[in-house]
DNA sequence: TTAAACTCTCCTGTTAACTGGAAATACAAG
DNA sequence: CTTGTATTTCCAGTTAACAGGAGAGTTTAA
């Protein structure tokens, strides 16, 4: 027997959601959601599936994709498909720019890591640095 | 034989080190920079040094770090001292922060490979969500 | 002397994801 | 009917490192 959920106003919903009121305005107004409806004097009613969106949103950002991507996969979704398809191209792209990052932040790393170590033997007719370390070549 | 070098106008310092005129105005602004003088007209006039500062500024950056942390390092320069402690202390600091970030890439790497390939054997059950690739827990 | 090239300051816009505040209105309880 | 809390819209500000453009003034070469 489904229970007839009652509509919540924004207050309520950001109790429970645990995401800001200022938020859930925002991502209403980027497209991310949409209030059920209105009560008479204008205050934004909630119907129970914002929590599963706004859950998807908060876990898709802790994923690391971007409320542009978010929203991508939720027109779809509001479409009446499912987005799988394309968040897991997504994700494989997520997952190959986390590699050339950390690709990156390697490189970074062992530039430092040279600079740091190399630094008691640099000689000392450095005239034009402003600091040696860093101007190692 | 010290050969007393021309002051440049920034067009040409612009030409010779690489860096837009807009940034080398920027820099001045934010105080990395300083002009050692002006022509009648009020054209900025730069001394040799500024190619030492840009150059220092574009290797820091490109070691990640920010141009706040650059200005410290210059005004210690300019208040007659080597920068190097310090520079070796933010340089230790951003390796660990890279090391942190790296961590974090990994951790999140590992959960999207694990979403992407549980993803087959979902349940097909899940009514209330939005895509359950990404909402798996 | 005039035209071309250079430079000046000041203001705005960019990206992302919010956050804060003001002034007005709505709703719920007593 | 009044008080207190909730909510509304609209506007502005945050961070970082610039980039673009307007309109005015400067310098230099012919």
């Amino acid at each position: 027997m489904l229970v007839k959920e009652a509509a919540k106003q924004i207050g309520l919903v950001a109790k429970e959601s645990g995401v800001p009121i200022k938020t859930i305005r925002y991502y209403e107004e980027l497209g991310l959601l949409q209030a059920s409806g209105r009560t008479e004097g204008g205050f934004r009613l909630f119907s129970q599936d914002v929590f599963a969106r706004l859950n998807f949103i908060k876990r898709a950002q802790s994923l690391g994709l971007s409320l542009s991507e978010i929203k991508e996969f939720l027109d779809v979704h509001d479409q009446g498909d499912l987005p799988c398809d394309r968040v897991k191209i997504k994700l494989e792209d997520k997952l190959s720019a986390i590699d050339r990052q950390i690709k990156q932040l390697l490189t970074l790393k062992l530039e430092l890591e040279g600079l740091l170590s190399g630094w008691e033997t640099i000689p000392e007719n450095h005239e034009e640095t402003i600091c040696p370390i860093i101007e190692q070549i």
